[in-house]
DNA sequence: CTTACTGCAAATCATTTGCATCCCT
DNA sequence: AGGGATGCAAATGATTTGCAGTAAG
């Protein structure tokens, strides 16, 4: 099948994912409120990276009440229930991405301009089996992040430092 | 046949590396001073990931008067000159690991246990060289982390719930 | 009705920083 | 000597948590 690189191919739509999420939250016996579902469909809508502070940020446009702490409190619990997952790019606050709804995809991120690109590549994911078995172990998960330079880029200042 | 998973192949002794960043850290007319030696010594001789309290306790042992904050100084020093990176398992404290004198290498956590295996592997390195050519981009640095449930472990419990 | 959820503020935790002193170079 | 480096403690910043009021089921 395709084992080139592919952007997100397709993924659920937005309201399929939030009745998803909302189905799973309740699956667990924890209630479905009026902050939950706005911090996650603002989530949703956004579809990309966003550390607590920003997803503050944009929920509170549509609803000034809602706290920092809920936001921190519902981000755990997308990750909890394997809904989304936690990252650190950098060194401070982390980040969060959804992982329903959305193939296995890992990071290319362009470390001049910081900008994050998706990608997934099924024959990687193949070598990543097959690297683990030899150690004995069956991958639950992974992280993959390539941090790259663009090629057609006029010649950088010097040796990237870090 | 040999493009496999390894281990770690060779690395540069204790010494040789101790030598390398000394030299480093002075050529940037930065000091080399004895805590410096000792943290970085510690850090070299325990071949492993460490946060920044670890070391500070494995320092401490062998000079009770080196506080946490040159631990940190000392950490931040290394990551700036390259000679080490930041990374974070899990979500509260940042993990150091040098870069120098060792191959390229990934990590295979085992989700049980907690043990980080290190390996590397040629072939899956050409796959992401390759990726990242196909988005335009040379591959800076990239890190791996995959994480594994033991294969041949007796029958857990059932959902590692959380 | 019950009890989990929320907002707020205080509490944590990891990491950083100001400052007086110390010691590499 | 001279200025960067260190220790200590206070300052930060991100994230968590106790508590009393509020709302989901």
């Amino acid at each position: 099948m395709a084992d080139g690189a592919h952007a997100h191919d397709e993924d659920m739509e937005p309201a399929e994912i939030l009745s998803t999420i909302q189905r799973a939250v309740r699956a667990r016996g924890v209630r479905w409120t009026g902050q939950r579902e706005a911090i996650i469909g603002t989530f949703i809508d956004q579809d990309r990276h966003l550390t607590a502070e920003e997803l503050h940020q944009l929920v509170r446009a549509q609803d000034a009440t809602i706290s920092a702490a809920t936001v921190y409190r519902t981000m755990n619990l997308l990750v909890e229930i394997g809904m989304a997952a936690k990252r650190h790019f950098n060194g401070d606050s982390a980040s969060f991405d959804l992982t329903i709804g959305k193939g296995h995809h890992h990071h290319l991120i362009d470390v001049d301009s910081g900008r994050i690109i998706e990608f997934k590549n099924d024959e990687m994911e193949a070598i990543l089996a097959t690297i683990a078995e030899q150690y004995g172990y069956r991958i639950a998960c992974h992280k993959i992040e390539l941090f790259g330079v663009p090629i057609d880029e006029p010649p950088a200042k010097s040796a990237p430092d870090e």
